[in-house]
DNA sequence: TGTGGATGCCTTTTT
DNA sequence: GGCATCCACA
C-alpha cells in the first residue's frame, strides 16, 4: 500500500477510517477526489470485493476519471467492477432490474427536460388552462421540487399545504396537471430524471427484500459531492446504509451552489445527526492557490452564518493581491481582461490554457467573445446547446427510443411527422385524443387503428401504418441487431439523412456532421463495451440508456487545446487555472436579483467562493458601471461581496489612477463616501437593507415574507428618490418614494396630471430618464 | 403545411 | 438585443 504514502495526516485518517459513518469536509483544493479515489483503492486493498463498493458522483465525467485513477492503484481488474457512477445511472440500472416491482417495463425511456416541459404543455393545454398563468416551465419546477422532496402524484395531489402554496402562486391546479402527468409518464413507459432518484425510495418503501438485498450487496458506500444531494439522494442513501452503517461522504459545504436544483445544504450540515457517530475529518490545506487567494476566499465565505467552520490554509508562496478592476461598460471590462490575457502570457510565459474568464450569466460571453476575437485569442466557450439537446440529435434519438419503447409518447410526437410525410397537426390531434379517450398509448392506437374508431380517411390511415410498420420493423430487431447497424438502417430508412442534404448550405453540412457523429459514438460506444465486458454485441437499448444521461459536461472539449476557457461559475465548479478573471462582480448580476432571501444569498455568496478558488495563481475582479442586458443599458454599484473581502488581500491600484481622471465612480467607491454626480442616478455604494453578512438584516428579510401588508422604506438603487421615469401609460413621473412591500419592490410615482401612482418595480416597465 | 411578422421573455442547470 | 413562440395568411 505504497500509495498511502502519498497522503497527509488528515487525508490518511480519512482514507483509513472505515468502522463507521465518516463526513469528509473538503475544503476547495485540499485534494478531495484524492481522498476518494485512494479511499476505495485502500478498502480494495484490504479485501473487500469492488462489486460491493457503491460511490455515487454527480457526473459521468468524475466517475469515469474516479474509476481510472483507481484502476491505475490496484488495477482494472478491480475497478471495472465498482458500482461507480452518477446517482442517475446507479439507479436507474437498479430500476431496470427491478422495473416490473414498481409498474414498469425494463426498457423504459428517460424523458429529458424538454421532454418533460413538452408533456406538460400539453395537459396544459389539454385541461384548457391559460399557458402565462401556469408556465410550463414554472409547472415543471414544481412537480420537479416535489418529486425531489418525495411527494408523489398522489401525495402531493392530498396534501393541503401544497394546494395552499400553490393556490398562493394562483396556479392551484397543479395537483391536476401533476397527476396527469404522472399518468402519462407511466403510459408512455418513461421516468424523468425526478423519477430515477424517487422511484427507488418507492421501491425500497415498498419492497423491504429488495431493500435488505441491496443493503447487503453494497457493503460500503461513498458519496461525492455531498453539499449538493437532495433529500430524495439523502433519503436513499440513508436506507442502503441503514443495515452496516458503512458510508463515507464527501463534501464542501462552502461549495453548495445547486440549491435552485433541489439540493438541500442541510444533509451535509447536519450530517451528525443523521448518522450517529459519525467521525468527521476535515481537510483543511489547500493545495492549489496562493495565500493570498485562499486567505481572500476565507474572509468572503467567513460573512455566512450556515457553515462547518474550517481554517482553509495554504502552504504555497504568498502570491499577488487579487486586484480589483473598476471600469466605466461591459465593452470596456472585457477589452481590458483581453488585454490583460496577452500580458500576462507574456510576462509569465503562460499559456492560454492556464486562463479562465467566469461570468454570473452565460449572457455575458458575448461581448467577452468579441473582446477576445479582437485581440486573436483563442478561446473555447462551456454551454449554451449541447450536442444532445441539437434538433438532428433529438430527433434521431427519438427514433431510437420510439422503436426500443414503442410507447414513448414523446419521442412519437417528434418523429412522427419528421421527416414530412403527411400526417399533419389535426391527425396527430385525432390520434392523441383517440388514445387519451381509450386510455392507451398512441401506439395503441396505431396497432389497431379501427379498433379505437380512429377517425381519418384512407389516405391518412395508410400513413400512419406505413409510419407504424417502419417502426415496428426495427422494434423486432432490436434484440438481434447490434446497436451501430440498427442505428444505421434506422437513419437511412427514417430519411432523416436526406432531409438533412437537402441543400449545401453550412446548417446542412453541420447536421449530417452532427448525425454522423452521433453514429460514430455508437460505434466507439459498443466497441469499447464489447472489449470490457467480453461481450459480442451491444443493443440499441443499451446505448440508449447510457445517453440519456449523458450531458455536454461528459464530451472533452479538448481540454489540452491552447485556448481561453470561458464559462459560468458554476460550470467551474471542480476545475482550476493558473489565472482566473472574474467578470460583472455588479449588484443586480452578482448576487443575482433573483437570490432575494439571505438563504439564496449566502448562497450567491458561496458562488463567488467557488469562483475565487479557482485560481492558483492569479485572481482578477471586475466590475462595470454600466452594462447592456436586454436591450438597454443598465447601470450597477459594485458587488455587496467585494466589501466582504477584507481589504488587504484587494489591489485597487488601477482603479485609483483611474479616479483621477474622467471616472466619477471610481473614487474609492469601497470608503462610504457619497458620489454627487447624478448623470447616472446611483447611489454611493455601501452596505444597505440588503446586506447579509450581519445577523440583524437577514431576520428584517425573513419578516418581509411572512407578513403581509408590511412596508418598509427603502431607498432603490436603480430608482432613487428624484428619478424622472416614463412610464407606457401614465407618462412621465418623479419617484417619491421606494420600499418594500410584502417583500416586493414598490415605488410611489408622481405622475403629476395622472396623479400618484403605487407600482410593483417588478411589473412597471419604467424607463428612466436622464 | 409552411412562413413571416408581431409579441413576449429573459439566472445559474452535475442528471 | 436575441430567441422562441404564436397567430394570421398564403
Amino acid at each position: 500500500m505504497d500509495f498511502l504514502n502519498e497522503l497527509n495526516k488528515s487525508q490518511l485518517e480519512a482514507v483509513t477510517y472505515n468502522n463507521g459513518p465518516s463526513l469528509v469536509i473538503a475544503g476547495a483544493g485540499s485534494g478531495k477526489t484524492r481522498v476518494l479515489t485512494y479511499k476505495i483503492a485502500y478498502l480494495l486493498s484490504q479485501g473487500m470485493s469492488p462489486a460491493s463498493i457503491l460511490a455515487l458522483t454527480f457526473t459521468n465525467k468524475a466517475s469515469r476519471e474516479m474509476r481510472k485513477r483507481i484502476g491505475e492503484l490496484v488495477g482494472y481488474q478491480y475497478s471495472s467492477y465498482l458500482w461507480m457512477g452518477t446517482f442517475h445511472s446507479i439507479f436507474s440500472r437498479i430500476l431496470r432490474n427491478e422495473a416490473e416491482l414498481i409498474g414498469f417495463k425494463k426498457d423504459f425511456s428517460i424523458y429529458d427536460t424538454s421532454d418533460s416541459k413538452s408533456l406538460i404543455k400539453s395537459i396544459i393545454k389539454e385541461l384548457k388552462l391559460d399557458d402565462k398563468v401556469y408556465r410550463p416551465g414554472n409547472i415543471y419546477n414544481r412537480i420537479s421540487f416535489a418529486k425531489n422532496n418525495l411527494f408523489t402524484a398522489q401525495s402531493y395531489y392530498e396534501n393541503t399545504d401544497m394546494l395552499q402554496a400553490d393556490t398562493r402562486e394562483r396556479v392551484p391546479r397543479t395537483r391536476e396537471i401533476f397527476a396527469l402527468y404522472a399518468n402519462r409518464c407511466k403510459q408512455a413507459n418513461a421516468m424523468d430524471f425526478d423519477d430515477l432518484l424517487l422511484m427507488p425510495n418507492l421501491l425500497f418503501r415498498d419492497n423491504p427484500e429488495v431493500l435488505n438485498k441491496y443493503q447487503d450487496i453494497f457493503g460500503y458506500i461513498l458519496v461525492d459531492e455531498y453539499q449538493d444531494t437532495n433529500v430524495s439522494q439523502y433519503l436513499i442513501i440513508r436506507k442502503l446504509a441503514e443495515k452496516h452503517k458503512r458510508i463515507c461522504v464527501v463534501g464542501d459545504d462552502a461549495q453548495s451552489i445547486y440549491s435552485f436544483r433541489g439540493a438541500n445544504i442541510d444533509n451535509i450540515l447536519k450530517f451528525r445527526q443523521a448518522y450517529k457517530n459519525a467521525r468527521l475529518f476535515k481537510l483543511e490545506q489547500n493545495y492549489r492557490s496562493t495565500q493570498n487567494i485562499v486567505n481572500a476566499a476565507n474572509s468572503l465565505i467567513d460573512k455566512n452564518s450556515e457553515q462547518i467552520r474550517k481554517t482553509i490554509f495554504s502552504e504555497k508562496e504568498v502570491g499577488s493581491l487579487i486586484k480589483v478592476n473598476s471600469v466605466m461598460t461591459d465593452f470596456e471590462e472585457a477589452f481590458t481582461v483581453a488585454e490583460s490575457i496577452t500580458q500576462l502570457k507574456k510576462e509569465k510565459n503562460y499559456s492560454y490554457k492556464d486562463f479562465a474568464v467566469l461570468y454570473r450569466t452565460n449572457s455575458q460571453s458575448r461581448v467577452m467573445e468579441e473582446a477576445l476575437r479582437k485581440q486573436n485569442i483563442p478561446y473555447k466557450i462551456y454551454g449554451g446547446l449541447s450536442f444532445y439537446q441539437r434538433k438532428e440529435i433529438k430527433d434521431m434519438i427519438s427514433y431510437f427510443r420510439l422503436v426500443v419503447n414503442n410507447d414513448d409518447e414523446e419521442a412519437l410526437k417528434r418523429i412522427i411527422n419528421y421527416p414530412t410525410r403527411g400526417i399533419g397537426k389535426v391527425t396527430q390531434e385525432k390520434l392523441l385524443n383517440t388514445a387519451r379517450l381509450y386510455e392507451v398509448s398512441a401506439w395503441d392506437v396505431l396497432k389497431d387503428m379501427l379498433k379505437f374508431n380512429l377517425d381519418v380517411n384512407a389516405g391518412t390511415a395508410k400513413k400512419l401504418a406505413d409510419f407504424r410498420d417502419m417502426i415496428d420493423t426495427f422494434s423486432q430487431q432490436v434484440s438481434t441487431l447490434d446497436a451501430y447497424e440498427l442505428a444505421n438502417s434506422i437513419v437511412k430508412a427514417s430519411g432523416i439523412i436526406s432531409d438533412a442534404m437537402t441543400d449545401r448550405s453550412a446548417e446542412s453540412l453541420s447536421r449530417f456532421d452532427n448525425i454522423q457523429e452521433l453514429l460514430k459514438a455508437i460505434h466507439e460506444f459498443s466497441e469499447a463495451k464489447k472489449k470490457e465486458e467480453g461481450v459480442d454485441m451491444v443493443s440499441l437499448p443499451e446505448f440508449l440508456s447510457e445517453i440519456s444521461l449523458l450531458t455536454d459536461q461528459d464530451i472533452d472539449k479538448d481540454s489540452h487545446s491552447e485556448k481561453v476557457t470561458l464559462m459560468t461559475v458554476h460550470a467551474a465548479k471542480g476545475l482550476e487555472f493558473k489565472t482566473v478573471y472574474i467578470v460583472g462582480m455588479e449588484e443586480q448580476l452578482f448576487p443575482s436579483p433573483y437570490a432575494e432571501s439571505p438563504r439564496e444569498l449566502e448562497e450567491e455568496r458561496r458562488l463567488f467562493y467557488v469562483a475565487i478558488t479557482r485560481a492558483e495563481e492569479n485572481c482578477i475582479i471586475s466590475h462595470a458601471k454600466s452594462r447592456f442586458r436586454n436591450g438597454q443599458m443598465n447601470f450597477a454599484n459594485p458587488s455587496r461581496f467585494l466589501k466582504d473581502i477584507d481589504e488587504k488581500y484587494l489591489d485597487y491600484t488601477e482603479n485609483k489612477i483611474l479616479s483621477t481622471h474622467s471616472n466619477p465612480f471610481s473614487q474609492d467607491w469601497n470608503k462610504d463616501v457619497p458620489i454627487r454626480r447624478n448623470r447616472f442616478r446611483q447611489k454611493p455604494f455601501k452596505s444597505n437593507t440588503f446586506q447579509t453578512s450581519k445577523q440583524e438584516t437577514p431576520r428584517k428579510l425573513i419578516k418581509i415574507a411572512d407578513n403581509t401588508d408590511e412596508k418598509i422604506t427603502v431607498e432603490n438603487e436603480k430608482y432613487p428618490v428624484g428619478t424622472f421615469v416614463k412610464h407606457k401609460m401614465f407618462g412621465i413621473g418623479k419617484v417619491l418614494e421606494t420600499s418594500i412591500t410584502n417583500g416586493n419592490e414598490k415605488a410611489e410615482i408622481d405622475f403629476g396630471e395622472k396623479g400618484v401612482k403605487s407600482l410593483l418595480l417588478k411589473f412597471a416597465k419604467l424607463e428612466i430618464l436622464e
